[in-house]
DNA sequence: TTGTTATATGAGCATAAATGCATATAGTTG
DNA sequence: CAACTATATGCATTTATGCTCATATAACAA
């Protein structure tokens, strides 16, 4: 598996000296993803962009509490808005949002797979 | 760049259907990352198991404190505990980890080039 | 202008989690 | 057994964040 060897070879590099500053930036990109209704928000619009209404429709949450997490997810730059007419249209801007929920279901399912198997 | 590669056959990919459950569990595993100190932890665990006094002295929080973050990112299985003796070593369980931060690392500094470089 | 729709935001409440202090537990030594 | 060391944990306080309700803004239509 490529994947465990890009692993190994990560493990021995002397890891990069991290600042206060760094650390708090990347806490804080973890924090926004450390919400349900912000990954269900993320994996609505993982085949594309929607308005909001879409996504509060998609989602089951109110319209307020939706633009809120909107609005979090496009400050910390994972997401774009694009206004058109009384509608706005979210899209992903991070693409690297993608691997990192591949990875993290990943090595949530190997975490589970002794166990009863709530992923589908 | 292959990471590119790799995200646009990603991004093209119809996403698994996710149950609330599963959206819990990985929130929950962005919010075990999602703090400093526990951040500062794992770069300290980069390059191998440390014992909690090297910890305490390595990161300069208090013993109490570190010794619940490494109790939170053990239950996480993000980090195994051995003991020998007096002492409890801990390190890194959850390969996956490295790329995870990696991942954050390399799309924040993208995000900042732009600005003035806080990474080294 | 007035009215209507889509989206955003301010205020207050409730919950969760981080921290510090003190103390408890477990392992070791004498 | 008592004394000492390394680590863990109970409790109280503070801070951060999500949620709801109501209202504000912006774009369009008549």
């Amino acid at each position: 598996m490529s994947t465990v060897c890009l692993l190994k070879s990560m493990a021995k590099k002397t890891p990069r000296p991290l600042g206060e500053e760094a650390l708090q930036l990347i806490a804080r990109r973890f924090a926004v993803l450390a919400e349900p209704m912000r990954l269900r928000l993320l994996h609505t619009l993982f085949p594309g962009e929607k308005n909001v209404s879409e996504l509060v429709e998609a989602t089951g949450g109110t319209q307020a509490n939706i633009s809120r997490h909107l609005q979090t997810l496009t400050e910390a730059h994972i997401l774009k808005r694009r206004k058109e007419g009384l509608q706005v249209f979210y899209s992903i801007a991070d693409p690297s949002i993608f691997v990192l929920c591949e990875l993290v279901c990943g090595s949530l399912e190997k975490q589970l797979e002794k166990q009863a198997g709530i992923f589908r």
